[in-house]
DNA sequence: TAAATGAGAGAGAACGTTCTCTCTCATTTG
DNA sequence: CAAATGAGAGAGAACGTTCTCTCTCATTTA
């Protein structure tokens, strides 16, 4: 069998600069003897993620996990160290996805358009992961279950703190910049805002209307409204 | 870890055999056999419960359910017939406590007072079964934990729809009367109004805030807020 | 005494993890 | 070039532990 695979202790071993020859280095992408160790992790983790979805992150056992990968254990073994280190990867992983999504806050001008819009890709990017077999709301599923493990295990609550934290950051600098364009009523205490739109935010998050049948155009205005009501601009309806 | 002295099994029925009960069968299916039925079945649901918040329902083992509760496997499970069965009965009693609060809605004439109070209640119900030893949001923990089981197991999916479809129901009632009243924009949606009002609820309840120092006074203006921006009533400071 | 109750051992399965062995193939050696 | 080498990759049995649940038998209760 013809199979060239890419070398990958060769590369970093030796330094012949004679490897100008393009290899088939995508040794089939998801197949049976992928060689790269970066594909295989992430066999691992797809396969982990939907068994974790699936039965949650005690209930998936090893074994589901092996054969949602098409592995054996001794081989998952050889990529990570323990099923705590698999779960630890995928709430980092996923927690992440949300507070790269946050991050856009500041690119507006108009704190309501922020918040709706911002909250408009939350909901879009966690209920588009919902391509390919398995449950419709995968990524509520893996929210709530990052959410219950976070209050139990310390070294996954830590990592959710990190991202959160980060998106509360992101928050707080978006509703200062708004209070000082006057946009905000200025008593609001802006502490609590950002921890009340964050905690309602997992709320709508959590329940995934998109599956349900609500489109993300009827979420628009209850967005909105959100967040008319909660900060009450002084020109509520300025850019609309 | 408390291992409290409690006497084996005569302690827990009173010592007054002397009166005349009639001992037919039926007085035996309803009396002090049965009263003492509840008494154990109550003891293991709160030694379940602490266990559960503690390590999840799929993390806690049922001997660390008999340990807390002072039992044998063989006693305990004469009261249930499985693990299963406990965590269907702690889900159930859970949910239903939230759904008594709810349906104190249709007791204000005022459709945004009724909001502010019952997500007050409701927050305030939520943190206090925090008395005793343990986390100090013990009820939140059990909110996520529920939830994540009743994403992949259908039974507890069913005792979930059931309280909070009951939920669903008294919040658009209540809606409904305060839209005839004239309390909210007509052209709102109220069952999209309702299903954002819960999932919003459901986040706010997860994170307790009363138990991160958050006082229920700072959240009044928060649930205010909400209602004011989500309802937009024609009236919005009649009562206030 | 008969029925109810409970303690405790432990059966049998499943768990997370490790171990051993085989195979593949780039490189080295002859 | 062909054989030898050796390290990475993986399969799968096996390990010790822990799981849920049952069974036996002693004690209590009526």
């Amino acid at each position: 069998m013809v199979d060239q695979a890419l070398p990958k202790q060769a590369a970093n071993i030796s330094d012949n600069a004679a490897d100008d020859e393009p290899r088939c280095f995508v040794a089939k992408l998801f197949g049976k003897r992928a060689r790269n160790r970066e594909v295989q992790e992430e066999r691992i983790l797809t396969a982990a993620m939907n068994c974790f979805i699936r039965s949650g992150f005690r209930g998936a056992s090893m074994n589901e996990i092996c054969s949602e990968a098409g592995m054996s254990p001794g081989a998952l073994y050889r990529y990570f160290p323990s099923k705590e280190a698999i779960i630890e990867k995928i709430a980092a992983t996923h927690r992440q996805q949300s507070a790269e999504i946050l991050a856009r806050m500041s690119q507006s001008n108009n704190i309501v358009d922020a918040i709706t819009n911002v909250g408009l890709d939350h909901v879009r990017k966690m209920s588009m992961n919902d391509e390919g077999p398995g449950p419709r709301d995968s990524s509520a599923r893996l929210f709530v279950e990052v959410r219950a493990e976070s209050m139990r295990n310390e070294s996954v609550a830590a990592i959710c703190e990190l991202h959160e934290g980060l998106m509360r950051e992101e928050l707080l600098a978006a509703f200062s910049a708004a209070k000082e364009r006057g946009e905000i009523d200025p008593v609001t205490d802006l502490d609590l805002t950002v921890a009340a739109v964050a905690a309602m935010g997992e709320g709508i998050i959590m329940r995934n209307f998109p599956a349900q049948g609500v489109p993300l155009e009827a979420l628009e205005p209850v967005f909105r409204a959100l967040a008319v009501g909660l900060l009450r601009p002084t020109t509520p309806l300025a850019n609309k």
